[in-house]
DNA sequence: GTCGATGAAATTGTTGACAATATCTCCGAT
DNA sequence: ATCGGAGATATTGTCAACAATTTCATCGAC
């Protein structure tokens, strides 16, 4: 791994995927500027597949592409999340039905597993494991609801969440308050229970919107 | 309007335009190669605009992009349909309930008129009049709710669906059967009931669900 | 007659240079 | 000191030629 540059539709995933970890780790600021000759040299690609990467990013909602001007890091007010939220509420209230309804017997193991894990994960104060262990439930319900469409709807929705999400998961005592949420939910689903499931994601996810709104704006812009 | 190339961002958007409107009237098929020095030419512009026109199209569901052996028009099959379907019922029904939480009092005159403007149209037998007005409805309660993003990945679903659409629309009896959905999605939004209006339009988009499955596949293959 | 290989044609993918535009810097006028 | 404008620089957008790959047609062997 050394000089050498990844051309074409190797170096444009590179350069996808480069960016879409430094967003998640908070290694770019929302609204900074995205400078095409810049992204090339740090992730050792042509300024093409940075041109093909940002329009892709922006497809998915993650970069903002004003013609003329370049691109910037989206950036995604509370009121934005709120919004999002409210979509995520109702596909995955989607997907828990149907999930609920289709659940094989491999799939509930994996379910009840998964719960156990979480309370075990709570009890021990292991955020980081909880929180693994939280994408991983919402994954596996959209997976099983067999519900294709929702799941890449979700999957752009939450990739234009990252900020919000970790910092949420890191709230004081907000686990004790989610883990319930998550156990009816897995509750329902195992119980073969539609409505139930329906009613328990949303309301879930009604709770996450409550806590977005009871935080603080996105840190006002370091330009 | 001559023999120049629109060139650059402007060809982009020809070409967008250009596929997007043979798509809707049914002059591609689903299936069908779509090749860039063809689409460059007919569109006249330069195998570049057609290129990024391709990508956002992609990025919509409306092409699918193989690596090495370009673009085809999407195919999109009846259980296709239907997965998309059950998304926009959810998202439809949160639009519905926020627009009967906010209407204003002009959003309501407009409701009112397009609703009697519906059941002239049906009442005269002019299907062309009602599908539009269909459109608009959906357009508008979306627009009032204020949901930006669930509107904004409504329209992407719905772009998809243009083929069944109309495939839909004109059904014998389909108006006389959506025609009191319709009402009922108006009136209670019109009554500020969202819980009402929610079931409301996920009922409306239930049947459509149900009109979708009792659909021949999309004509096999004229390839 | 079918299958597979070989070469030709068509098609997509890549590149680097160039053009157009925006942004910044510096300077002078008020 | 502030504002505005001219030039310089940085950045994005465009293009046409070239490279790589796939697809198609032809031909020969079994």
């Amino acid at each position: 791994m050394g000089q050498n540059r990844a051309t074409g539709q190797a170096g444009r995933g590179t350069v996808v995927r480069g960016i879409r970890q430094a967003l998640a780790a908070g290694d770019m600021a929302p609204g900074q500027r995205l400078v095409e000759q810049e992204l090339a040299d740090t992730f050792h690609a042509t300024r093409s597949s940075v041109r093909e990467a940002l329009q892709e990013l922006a497809a998915d909602g993650l970069v903002e592409l004003i013609p003329r001007r370049g691109a910037r890091v989206r950036v995604i007010s509370v009121e934005d999340a709120v919004l999002i939220t409210e979509c995520r509420a109702v596909l995955e209230g989607l997907c828990a039905r149907r999930a609920a309804e289709r659940a094989t017997e491999k799939d509930r193991t994996v379910l009840r597993d998964i719960g156990t894990a979480m309370e075990d994960a709570v009890d021990r104060g292991e955020l980081e494991t909880y929180s693994a262990l939280n994408r991983r439930l919402h994954e596996l319900v959209a997976r099983v609801s067999g519900q294709t469409v929702a799941e890449s709807l979700l999957d752009r929705l939450n990739g234009q969440m990252v900020r919000y999400q970790f910092r949420l998961a890191l709230r004081p005592g907000r686990p004790t308050q989610s883990l319930p949420q998550h156990r009816a939910i897995i509750d329902a689903i195992l119980a073969g229970d539609p409505a139930a499931a329906e009613r328990a994601a949303r309301a879930h996810l009604d709770s996450v919107i409550e806590q977005l709104r009871a935080t603080p704006g996105p840190s006002p812009h370091l330009t």
